[in-house]
DNA sequence: ATCTATTAATAAGA
DNA sequence: TTCTTATTAATAGAT
């Protein structure tokens, strides 16, 4: 929209550029204010000129740091924050500050995670965090059950081996016995050598601890596993 | 532009807003990308549509994340929020890695508490957090229960004040009628001058966002909610 | 989702 | 920076 269609690329003109610029900037923040307001979006918006000044703006019911807080429970791509040992000493004040609102924002963060703090949420905010949550406990139980299962089948692996181990020890004292003579007294401490059904053993202990998240422990039968992922990510 | 001037407000028509809001999203988020590029800007741009979901755009030069840091480093900068700066240059370093490993150790604990990278922790370590997200569960139901009483409270407060106001209105329009004769044609307009018993308004609007969460709120007569969203994200 | 009549944004020029 | 104006772009409402 102008006198003429414009390229999207890089304005050389320094001028040009700095006018574009300053237009551009005012319309893209009018819309921000608008869809905001329009369509009751949360909308956070940060522009630095290529000189490096700063414009923002923020759906004025929540400042620019909650809607950055939310976004960042959202966004769980966790930033690795690659920070730069700060290299002279001039740096180094504004480093530690840096770390100290890191810091500062996860903490909010956690204890909003730890249900604590709750004042400050609205409705909406509180209802996404639920969720979350929600998502995060199933991830969590079925991880559990996973090491449980786990453990179980172990536990039967090796129980097998021993048997089988059993089995053949006996077989092995019967043969000596058969070589050497009868040992009357062996037989009756041992009176079932190579017993083929032995009772089972009892649960492993920790199978006594929560009953009530293992509804369906079908030891030996089919694998009973519960599938759980409700955030979904698009890119495009 | 459009057939027709639109005002500056919430459009309260539901189908309305949302497709306002879907068509202004793209327009946003492409005109935060042509100024990123025409003028060579970094834009951080993060919406959040009314039902919470998120969308962003960010100069892909650099990461949304590395804007904002920059954003916080700036903003940090004008409140002047200088924490305790560490005294002695050879206390620097030591306190720069307090940092770092309180930054690392945050990032892991809000990890387990997404539910992801479980895989290091014991079973021990499950049950642990797992109670801790059912406590926290517990605590944001509470609460988001909390705001909802409340606002039903009010509700019915401004209820009760607004019928008693048309009370109070109709009795001195009967009154006007004594004084002046009989307007039977008033009469037929409002047939029940203080009706005592009006039906129930209907629910407030949120009560319909999550009715398994509100078990027993069985205010005004039975409701059929419609299921919440879960957080997804987009990238343009 | 697709189509257009309109309005809004803005490029270029002053 | 600000104003003007010719043009293009965005989009409201309808389909």
């Amino acid at each position: 929209m102008g006198r003429g269609k414009v390229e999207l690329k890089r304005i050389e003109n320094k001028i040009n550029r700095q006018v574009t610029f300053s237009k551009r900037r005012g319309g893209l923040l009018k819309k921000a204010h608008e869809i905001s307001v329009l369509c009751d979006a949360e909308v956070a918006l940060i522009v630095f000129s290529h000189k490096g000044k700063l414009f923002e703006y923020s759906t004025d019911s929540c400042s620019m740091d909650r809607i950055l807080e939310k976004y960042e429970r959202y966004s769980f791509a966790e930033r690795q924050l690659v920070v730069n040992e700060p290299q002279s000493p001039a740096n180094w004040s504004l480093e530690y500050s840096k770390l100290r609102a890191r810091i500062d924002l996860l903490q909010r963060n956690h204890r909003h995670y730890m249900g604590e703090d709750l004042d400050s949420m609205s409705l909406k905010d509180l209802q996404n965090l639920e969720q979350q949550l929600d998502t995060a406990l199933k991830n969590i139980r079925s991880r559990k059950n996973q090491l449980l299962y786990d453990s179980i089948s172990e536990l039967q692996r090796k129980e097998k081996a021993i048997q089988e181990e059993n089995s053949m020890l006996s077989k092995q004292i019967k043969e000596k016995e058969h070589e050497i003579g009868q040992q009357p007294e062996w037989e009756h401490q041992n009176p079932g050598p190579s017993a083929p059904q032995m009772p089972p053993p009892p649960p492993p202990p920790f199978l006594m601890a929560t009953p009530h998240q293992l509804p369906a422990l079908n030891i030996g039968g089919g694998y009973v596993g519960e599938a759980t992922e409700t955030g979904t990510r698009n890119n495009a």
